[in-house]
DNA sequence: AAATAAGTTTAGACACGGCTAAAATAATTT
DNA sequence: AAATTATTTTAGCCGTGTCTAAACTTATTT
């Protein structure tokens, strides 16, 4: 017998996990007070936890160090993500919820997605590799696909870009986007980098838009094949 | 002000309020054991909770006697219904889920579901007024649909009847059914009731099936308009 | 290098929703 | 009517996941 047991996890344990996993690759390092942060939750609170999560070796800590992930943690961590990404594509091509609706509303579903759902969602979407703000939908192995971008901030004026990502954490951003027609996929061209931290001028569908540098930096986007 | 604060039920509320309106509904009285069994809880856990919904208004409660939704918590457990069974009739339509695995899937499904969403799945669906049992939608005004029909063990043969509803309670009872082709709106003829509580016989789709009186009390129906 | 600031952990508390064992009440026998 | 049985409630406990306040480390100033 092994001792793999399948343990029914808690939504908690998934957010932590979820959370970890989405620090590690954004910042590198995971400390108590970035989980407090993003979990919502007081320091205290993410102490404690970390506490059980790596006595179930879930995450490995070194105290007043940080945080990182096990083999078995990721798994479950992409797992998490996964289910989150697809209902994210599933609402929206589905059941027609805005782009800046469907976050939220996945943060709920995700922790309540049978295996069997996810594979019939997975296929009525026709096993796609991307949610609606781009971000990478893991693949059923626990795999993550490897995609080649940087921030439109980096990009030297003039080039002509395709979107491939844009951060989903703030719904107001992905109105402000899709009123221009800002989706992933969209090539435009930019056009100028404003000194001074100034915005970013860029044209798509015949017009200019000014985009400040912070929204930039939540922008991902590659140089088009051209 | 109003007092009308919209707050969280916990899934726990939830899943009371909704046992005691099934109670309610197929039994008349409610009784602390009737919930623990429904429930898979100790009586004592049933009268621990009981004392909170009491004190939360969702319900009326006289020691030893039993228990009654009020208007607020009859008005949550059906909502709560709602979004069940709505779910339960989203999955099969959408996503080809078999009738026998929908009332499972609904169950985690119910308590995470947006009243936008809700919405949504209602449009998709177009306004049904019965999950795939043939169990009744309630409306989003909180009145429940009501209908005409009996069991199929109190019809007198020979009589042509339409189905109107089969239990839930057990997929394999599902699997049976369907096996058989019988489905809410099949029509089908009683053919006899065999005497000391033997079998319903009944004919649909040109072949003869008999039916025990277990399953048959699970089987509503109603005199086809012939 | 000492002092201060920033970040992390410990200690102790609480609400929730479950449990068991024992006491109280209601229902059924004898 | 008394005794027995069944049901319900009380009392006290536990695990989860949160909190605040205080103590402890590490990092940064001065």
């Amino acid at each position: 017998m092994e001792e793999r047991e399948e343990k029914a996890l808690s939504q908690s344990i998934e957010d932590y996990l979820k959370a970890v996993y989405e620090i590690e690759t954004s910042e590198g390092k995971v400390s108590t007070s970035a989980l407090s942060e993003k979990l919502g939750v007081s320091p205290a609170s993410v102490t404690n936890m970390v506490k059980k999560l790596s006595e179930r070796n879930l995450i490995a800590h070194r105290r007043y160090q940080g945080v990182a992930l096990t083999t078995a943690g990721k798994k479950i961590a992409l797992e998490v993500i996964r289910h989150h990404r697809l209902v994210e594509l599933y609402l929206k091509e589905a059941l027609g919820v805005p782009w800046d609706k469907v976050h939220q509303e996945a943060e709920k579903w995700e922790h309540v997605l049978s295996e069997d759902l996810e594979d019939r969602m997975d296929e009525f979407l026709g096993y796609p590799v991307a949610d609606p703000h781009g971000s990478p939908i893991p693949r059923r192995d626990g795999t993550m696909p490897v995609r080649d971008c940087s921030s439109l901030v980096e990009m030297e004026p003039p080039v002509q870009v395709k979107v491939v990502e844009v951060s989903d954490h703030d719904p107001e951003l992905l109105r402000y986007l899709g009123r221009m027609g800002l989706y992933p996929e969209t090539e435009m061209t930019v056009v100028s980098r404003e000194p001074f931290k100034g915005p970013i001028v860029v044209e798509l569908t015949g017009k200019e838009y000014s985009i400040g540098r912070n929204a930039a930096e939540y922008i991902m986007v590659q140089k088009a094949a051209s």
